[in-house]
DNA sequence: GTAGTTTGGATGACACATCAACCAAATCGT
DNA sequence: ACGATTTGGTTGATGTGTCATCCAAACTAC
């Protein structure tokens, strides 16, 4: 390919090292889904819901807190809803809308993924670093997020 | 749920940072895909097959470049062939190996995006920072590297 | 040689995410 | 009141990635 302008090599370094890191990411989430029986996605959505009151959200709500597409979370739903780890009714003060709920199913995964999660953030990144370090990687990682905000103001995107 | 034991608040803004850059990846390799029309995957493959020679590779040695499980590449490289990015042909050397190759319309695509994706990881991350926080950033993201390495010798993916 | 294993690859089923198009309830403007 | 628009959600098509399984060619043995 015409190689006119690329990155020198300390910069080259640093996104090779971003970009690798978050190849790892992915793989992170299949190790944590084959060990809990759930995504990264479930795992979100579950997360929303233990913290909600009842357990119980709107989905709309559900989509604001993790900030995810509407038919991505239609979708997801059924599949959780078909797994049996929430339920869907009809909002009573909305009929467009759509209650989503726990059932004891689902808060018994969530319980039982949530401390083998934070061990594997644990294991796999925090013990990899000191402390100062922790909390430089910290700054860098808001100094490239506040320069993408704003940039673009279209950008936000969460999860975990 | 359950919130026995979770990150301290050093550790939850270096993971949560993290989380938040990878989730922008993702983004920014849609956007690249929005104006080039080559996903992260097919810049990936071309990339290498565009600094083989002949722009032909066999197709274990593309897997071994950028790390892909085999099936991975097998249906992705149906859909390039498809797209008519790439060819496929028997080896000769070897009865069961598949030459792939860049065919015309491929190599103009990849030397299309190149530029583009230059100038986006430029845009939205190199120019976030210093030289000094490339360096920083490099060297952190390589602590974890090869913490990761060193934890799980079983990280690779293949299998049959 | 010829049986057994490894290796390069293909295939089918499924999970996951996006996009575009659609629908009905809600809301807004007048 | 009533048409137009927005909003909450669904649906279907498509792209992408994983896994498990299969297959034939290639390398062992012996």
């Amino acid at each position: 390919m015409g190689d006119g302008d690329w990155l020198n090599e300390r910069e080259q370094r640093a996104w090779r090292g971003f970009i690798e890191l978050a190849n790892f990411r992915d793989q992170f989430g299949r190790e944590l889904q084959a060990e809990t029986g759930l995504s990264g996605a479930d795992y979100a959505i579950l997360v929303s819901l233990s913290e909600a009151a009842d357990g119980r959200m709107r989905a709309i709500e559900l989509r604001k807190a993790i900030n995810w597409e509407k038919s991505r979370l239609t979708q997801h739903l059924n599949r959780m809803a078909s797994r049996g780890l929430v339920t869907r009714e009809p909002c009573l003060t909305d009929n467009r809308g759509i209650q989503v709920s726990l059932t004891q199913a689902g808060r018994e995964a969530i319980e039982a993924a949530a401390p083998r999660h934070v061990g594997h953030v644990r294991r796999w990144f925090i013990d990899a670093l000191t402390p100062d370090q922790l909390d430089t990687f910290a700054d860098l990682t808001k100094v490239v997020l506040d320069h993408i905000a704003a940039q673009d103001h279209t950008a936000q995107a969460d999860s975990d």
